[in-house]
Parts: structure tokens; sequence; C-alpha cells
RNA sequence: CGGGAGAUGUCAGAGUGGUCGAAUGUGCCGGUCUUGAAAACCGGUGAGGGUAAUACCUCCGGGGGUUCGAAUCCCCCUCUCCCGGCCA
């Protein structure tokens, strides 16, 4: 959740860069006014309050004095009516204010460039070239057609379309990555985590997928629970209402999941292939951070992901979200695209956000800063995302045969 | 899923209608003492809102109710523990 008083003094900037975030004027206007409206409401209230507490402690001096009550019972009576009408009110606005502010994005970072879609992201360095192949590269799914690593058809079978099956050495794959992946993660001093992959509705909130992406979830019937779309919110939400010792800072986690997410809205895009499912499995890292050194730690993210890319042989470029591609929780994205020459293009294959406060904000993660509490940051990223991870090796590490080669630093998961 | 008990501050644990945001112990922070540490003693120490700082408001699992007044009484929900059933 954004910071409402800043809002509220920073009116202009605040709104400038959510409108270009694309956040409707009106609505912004809406907000601040219900949440000044809400002040006064509440300040109110508290003031009618404060009156009655202060009227019953005398009611409880008078009756041990044995005075008369009357009177007094009589002036509580009426002002109890007006406390009522003023809490009723100052709750309603209050609740206006939260359904209000839970669905506006976070304020993009100062360094973050303009921009209104994918197109005009930033490419920030290329890493390892592309090789050269000899004959025509073919996509996954060609691939598989002739390996036999993954099975769309009898996925659909037990599931329904966009989940699918993997198989011997592509099975085998899939569980050497994880493993590889946490390793990995784990030499970069995260903990490994093993987490629910059913999460409930306040930490679906507390990271920002509710209320505005319930389309986006897989809902448990008649249960208050959702499948979670990616580990960043078991990770994240462990410390969902806690406040930390600054010296326990940072937190580093990291925990294989699979992920599951209806996809609604992207009908049509990708549905060959194993580039976009409803379940996949990933590995995330996620940082519970001091805000004086969150900005190292992104980039140390950044930096271990793309390693991992490296160390796999996979050609891959980090690109800088612009503006208008960002998510509704990050302030800052860094993706990594690896190359997929069968594709003949990049595609994404970790994404790594700070969301600052925004997460902190929701989740009530605090810690103690000297006297006071204050909100921590929260980042997360893929290390790596798993499924498109055996689509980026099928490809790159393909013979003409449509075999496909082990990565070296794989050899001996597997 | 059936039967019983419970949910209070870091933890443990008092508190059953009024001055209780809450005894006591413990933990933590600071001080005295000490070459240093321990022990002992003294002081501080929940969260959110509000304010320049105070006042002030809210919070004793969550929601509703009774009452002038609720941690305390009533109702609903959730969760935890014990017993039984089912079960990896």
């Amino acid at each position: 959740m954004i910071d409402l008083k800043y809002l509220e003094k920073n009116y202009e900037e605040a709104t400038d860069k959510l409108i270009k975030k694309g956040v409707d004027r009106e609505v912004l206007d809406k907000l601040n006014s219900l949440f000044i409206t809400h002040k006064e409401a509440l300040k109110s209230y508290e003031d009618s309050k404060a009156q009655q507490n202060q009227l019953s402690k005398q009611f409880g001096t008078y009756k041990k004095e044995g005075k008369d009550i009357a009177p007094l019972k009589q002036e509580i009576d009426e002002l109890k009516i007006v406390i009522n009408s003023k809490q009723e009110k100052a709750r309603e606005i209050s609740q206006q204010v939260e359904e209000y502010a839970l669905n506006i994005p976070n304020f993009p970072d100062d360094s973050v460039p303009n921009g209104e879609s994918e197109d005009d992201n930033v490419e920030l360095r290329k890493i390892l070239n592309p090789k050269e192949f000899s004959f025509k590269p073919k996509e996954h799914w060609e691939l598989s057609e002739i390996n036999g690593w993954i099975d769309f058809g009898r996925g659909v079978k037990l599931a329904k379309s966009r989940f699918s099956v993997l198989r011997g050495d592509g099975a085998r794959l899939e569980r050497a990555l994880i493993n590889f992946f946490l390793d990995e993660n784990r030499a970069k001093g995260f903990e490994e985590v093993a987490v629910p992959f059913i999460n409930n509705r306040d930490m679906l909130q507390g990271t920002g997928q509710l209320p505005k992406f319930e389309d986006d979830l897989f809902k448990i019937e008649d249960e208050n629970l959702f499948l979670i779309p990616t580990a960043e919110v078991p990770l994240t939400n462990l410390y969902n209402d806690e406040i930390l010792r600054a010296d326990e800072l940072p937190k580093l986690l990291t925990a294989y999941t699979p992920c599951f997410r209806k996809e609604a809205g992207s009908a049509g895009r990708d549905t060959r292939g194993m580039i976009r499912q409803h379940q996949f499995s990933k590995v995330e890292m996620v940082a519970i951070a001091n805000p004086q050194n969150s900005e190292e730690i992104f980039q140390m993210m950044v930096s271990n992901a793309s390693d991992i890319l490296s160390k796999l042989g996979l050609p891959h470029r980090v690109v800088e979200l612009c503006y208008g591609d960002l998510g509704f929780s990050a302030s800052k994205t860094i993706d990594l695209e690896v190359w997929l020459p069968g594709q003949n293009q990049y595609r994404e294959i970790s994404s790594i956000s700070t969301t600052k406060e925004f997460q902190a904000r929701r989740a009530k993660i605090r810690f103690k800063d000297g006297k006071k509490n204050s909100l921590v940051h929260t980042l997360n990223g893929s290390a790596l995302a798993v499924g498109r991870t055996i689509v980026a090796i099928m490809e790159n590490y393909q013979n003409e045969d449509g075999s496909v080669d082990i990565p070296e630093a794989l050899k001996k998961y597997m």
C-alpha cells in the first residue's frame, strides 16, 4: 500500500508518478479527499468518545458517593447517540479509504525509465553470445516430440489446457535444476525454506495479489485459501505482522514451489509449448531488508540470477523495466531474458523487484529501528523459473537430431 | 469428523463489571557495584492512530451484543491443546 500521508503532502508529485503508471487522476483525487475526510471524522468521533469516557468515570464516583445519577445518565445517553453516528460514519469512510488504497499500485522509483510498454524497457547489458547453429534450431515443443521430455497432451487430459507432464530425462532435468538453483542460492546466503503451497487471503493481500487480482488466482472452494502464484507470497509473509530486530536483517530466503496462475487475460499468448502454463516450478529469492541497504541487496539478487544463467551457459540480457511495464507492487524491476534460438528471441526467465515499503505496509512487517518501529523493504526475484530454464536448455543445447546435451554445471545433479 | 479445555505484553502467567494497557516472574535495554564478567540492587521496556510535544482515541484471538462503564457477561467465527475416529 502506498503511504497516504505522502500522497496528501506531496499530492502533485505523487499523482504524476501514479498517473504514468496508469492510475486515473479521479481515483487519486477521490482517495485523497476520502483520506482527509476520514481524519476529520475520526477526530470528531474521538473527541466525543473522550467526553463519554470522562462522564462514565464520573458515574462511578457519583454512585460510590450516593449522589443522584439520573441527570448524568441522561447526558451520557444523549451523547451516545451522537457517538454512534460519528463512529459509523468514520468507519464507513475508513472502509472506503482502504478499498481505494489497496487497489493503488506502488510508486515507481525515481530511477525507473519512462515508457509505456515492454517495448520501452531498457537493455542494460548482454551476457554470453548466442551460439551459431549449423542447422535451423527447433523450438522446444518440436524437440519434445523427438525426445519425449514433455507430454503436452496428457497434461491437458489430466487437468486442462496449459498443463503438461514432464517425463524421463525431462522430469529428471527439472529436479536437477531445482537442486542446482537452491544450492546456488544457499551459497549466496539464502536460507532454504519449504512452505505451504496454499496461503490464506490475508497473506495474498499482504504481498499485493489481492484484492485486485483475484481472477488470476486458483481459489479453494468454500475456503479462504488460494494456490500460491509464486513463493514470494509465503516467503515474504513469513514475517507478516511481526517486528524484527535490526540485527536479524536482512532475512534472505529461498524456496522451491510450484506456482499456480489462471493466466486470465492471456488467451492466445504462448499457447503452444511450456512458456506459459497454469502450473510451473520456480525457485524464488526473497529479502526482508533494512531500507538502508536494500539497494545493495537488490543488485546482489540480480547478479545471483544472472550468474546462475551464466553457469548454465545460457546467453541472456539484463533489462530494466520502464514505468508502464512495472508490476503492481514493484517500485523497480529488472528482468533477465534468456536467449531462445528456436524462437529466435529473448524471453523473460527471471524478474527481480524491490517493493520498498509497499508490501511491508500491507503485511505489517517492521523492525526495531533504534527507538521506533519502521517498515522493512521487501524484495523478490526468481532464481530461476524452472520450466523456462528447461525450455532454454532444450533450445540452446540441441543437436541436429533433436537430442539435447546437459550443461556441464548440471551433470553432478543428474 | 465427534467429545472436552483454552486463546492476555518476548515468553510464562494473574486478572470474572469501574481508576487495568493490564500484577508478578522472565527476557531485553540502561545504571550502580566489579580489573572484566556473573550475582545483587535501581530504573526503563507492547502495538496502531493522533500531536510540535503533550493531551486524547483504539487494541487483552476476530466480529457482533448487553451496560453509564467490558480483558472480565452473552452470541457467532477462527485458531490451539487433549481424548476418540480417519489417515500420509
